[in-house]
DNA sequence: AGGATACGAAACGGTGTGGTATCGTAATTC
DNA sequence: GAATTACGATACCACACCGTTTCGTATCCT
């Protein structure tokens, strides 16, 4: 059991010609692309193939399992290591990460508009998301908390420190994805002075509550 | 020009058998429901006309252009109306717009999902969302803030309240649709207390700044 | 060297889908 | 009553896709 999606194919014996890992990569690689372009359905494994300059053979002597585990694996090569931000105050701290995630949106928004429906089928592909994907985002944005709270920035963590996490990569998505809406410069500042940190902030306030 | 999918099919001339109208509002309401339960490209016509009752030729003389089109028409039939909400205090009624959110966040959540990579391609039903159907809930909150304001709960209303307004539409959204995370009200509490007020209350902050 | 395996190219079968056409029947106008 | 149009049922066509097979060649282990 749990012989699900590891980055790694079916093992090849240990006899005859070895495979190309280099082939691995490329299909893989070709299809995030096409799965960011088109979407889980109308990604087809032949355009994998041929982008990934591989012959469809190929691919399924590594999956055998067909279109759903390759999508599986190639979603779970998709860790992004955590950046390290440190600007040294928590504003500038926060502008940069959702600069940072602002610049690679455009695939990763594509991904999961692609992926949003087959993640309430494959039970497999949510775990995936939930538990590689997702967890990055939130350990930044509480190391960025974290150390402002030590420079005595803030006066304590939040106890729902995730919700916020949250916010801003939930509100990235949408509007790059639902509405159009730009992520400009302007966009950020409003969130962070106007959001954010007054959200931080409100925690254990000291002055008048009401 | 500007013939796009209005919720009325191609008309029919006035002589010989009129069209029954019980079945147009049968195909866009079969349409909706396969929408969220397949997503768009494993949405087949024909399983469209078997769940409204109606043969395939009937559906394509309504909308001749295609999957396309009676797509685009189901979608703008969409539009929910916006509840009245009036709790008499601003934690109230934002209280009761996000869980009246929540409890319609099923389907939607689904239909959003199932239509996200189409949104990319079609600007017809890219505008049919960003025209109809975002608009409402922005108008719901702007609305309870100016209330709040009016009453004197708040000092004034925040410049970028559509940034607050998309803030709750746009958790809701993601933690329903990327993340399997729970809507409870526990979050609902967490999110207005800890987010939505500090935000509101931080506008024109009197005290020091920093 | 020899056996075993991977590779590319190409073709194949089966299935599902979009969209059209046919035919007989029902409903409405002139 | 006659012409006209909508409806259901069914069949149909063309196409695209998944997954498999075949074949000739290239590459590696023993």
């Amino acid at each position: 059991m749990m012989a699900t999606a590891t980055s790694a194919p079916v093992e090849a014996p240990h006899r005859g010609r070895p495979r190309d890992p280099s082939c691995d990569v490329a299909i893989l690689e070709a299809t995030i692309e096409l799965l960011a372009e088109l979407g889980y359905d109308r990604m087809t494994v032949d355009a994998v193939a041929a982008r990934a300059g591989v012959s469809k053979p190929t691919i399924y002597r590594r999956w055998p399992e067909g279109k759903d585990e390759l999508v599986s694996a190639a979603v779970a090569r998709c860790k992004e290591e955590m950046p390290s931000i440190d600007t040294g105050s928590l504003r500038g701290d926060l502008v940069a990460a959702l600069e940072h995630m602002i610049a690679g949106i455009r695939e990763n928004a594509q991904l999961a508009a692609g992926l949003a429906q087959r993640l309430r089928e494959s039970p497999q592909l949510a775990r995936v998301f939930r538990e590689e994907i997702a967890p990055v985002k939130r350990a930044l944005f509480k190391d960025i908390v974290r150390r402002a709270v030590e420079r005595g920035e803030l006066a304590a963590m939040p106890s729902d420190i995730t919700l916020l996490a949250d916010l801003g990569p939930s509100l990235i998505h949408t509007r790059s994805l639902l509405m159009g809406e730009p992520l400009d410069r302007r966009f950020v500042n409003q969130f962070v002075d106007h959001v954010l940190i007054p959200a931080l902030k409100a925690v254990e306030p000291k002055g008048a509550s009401r």
